[in-house]
DNA sequence: CTGTGTGAACATCTTCACAGCT
DNA sequence: AGCTGTGAAGATGTTCACACAG
């Protein structure tokens, strides 16, 4: 398949083919009128433009089960992601490897940030020790962290920070299962107007979406 | 603090206060005018709302790295989650505690469900064992569906199914870096349009949010 | 003729601003 | 006098529909 239409595309996406084609024309106009997408450009630029075609060395502070399951997931590598470090602050855990990489101690944080020129670390210890990692990680030079630690982490201006929360997304799934099982059937009678106004579209697609909750600010 | 105000509130989680106060109202009417939101009252209306003073039996099925991480994540109890079972494949795994809780063997999958009435389920299986694993819960009664495994299951009408893919929060990560490093200096040559268009605003707030891609229909 | 790229119409979401309750 | 609850205005996002390139 060398080439491929927005509405083909769109179909497979569960989208409008006109958004499609919207968001597509903000990157700049790769499509064939008459004709459609070439694939293999189209991936290109859009690979490129989301940052796919660069290398991005991280560390994942924090090697415990979570930690360990980050380091062994296959999906980071075919996105231009590459795990630089592994630092865990238990002594025993040094040398020793997880997914092939050997673990090293805290001590080391500032320098293997700095010897591997990582901009880019994920917190995955315990709540406790997150704050601290995060400031360690900041004045080491990285410039965004992902958050696996159930904290709101403080950091200055100019770099971000991303949380993710696993038990948010099991919430949404009970917040929908509870809707299916009330429909209609029993009517809760300390509800007053919930009923109609909040009853909006179930999205029916895999993974995050506008329903989060709101945020914290940095 | 027995009470607070719609402007606290919307200033502590980042956002403006008539937001705050509209969806508030699609709840019912619990503030006071004048005085502003019983705080416990507040409470638990939310927690209903959101399914929180319910119990959530779950499953957990895998039980490597990050199956073992979810079920030691402290943030399920407090959130209406109950851990039923860990299911695993491999037989040496089977009565091995984890997190407290017995592993017990796929074989037993469908009986564990109903014994449990459990609605939602959690795969943190291999990328090719998760679609058999989802149409056996499924069929066992499951409607909801929390999934890591790199792949789209595929569910009849009526089961939702959300998908956490860890790289993709590193990808937004990276996106927003990449954005930072280019900042005017370095003019990408074969990007034409893609200038003043795509830098729409880099929210400051930690957590997913519109920015995700578009995702797959079920 | 076919399918992109895009103004214009439409829909939804957010914020303003103020009437009205406490 | 203070703060909620909410119509109306404004901003943003999505879809329509069609001129035009290939």
């Amino acid at each position: 398949m060398p080439t491929v239409s927005s509405e083909e595309l769109a179909a497979a996406a569960g989208v409008n083919s006109a958004k499609l084609r919207k968001d597509f024309s903000y990157l700049g106009s790769y499509g064939t009128r008459g004709v459609g997408y070439d694939v293999e450009y189209l991936v290109y630029q859009i690979s490129r433009e989301l940052g796919l075609t660069q290398d991005w060395p991280v560390v994942i502070v924090g090697i415990g089960n979570l930690g360990a399951a980050l380091a062994n997931y296959g999906g980071f590598a075919s996105r231009g992601f590459r795990v630089a470090a592994l630092i865990d602050a238990d002594p025993a855990m040094a040398g020793k490897p997880v997914a092939g990489i050997p673990v090293q101690h805290t001590d080391d944080l500032e320098r293997i940030i700095q010897d591997n020129g990582v901009s880019i670390g994920v917190i995955a210890t315990p709540a406790g020790a997150a704050q601290q990692v995060c400031d360690r990680l900041v004045a080491a030079g990285v410039t965004s962290i992902l958050n696996f630690a159930p904290t709101v982490l403080n950091v200055p201006e100019g770099v971000d920070v991303r949380k993710v929360d696993l038990s948010i997304e099991l919430q949404i799934l009970a917040f929908h299962e509870q809707r299916k099982a009330g429909e209609e059937a029993a009517a809760d009678g300390a509800l007053p107007a919930a009923g109609s106004a909040a009853a909006r579209k179930a999205s029916a697609d895999q993974g995050p979406d506008g329903a989060a909750p709101a945020v914290m600010p940095a």
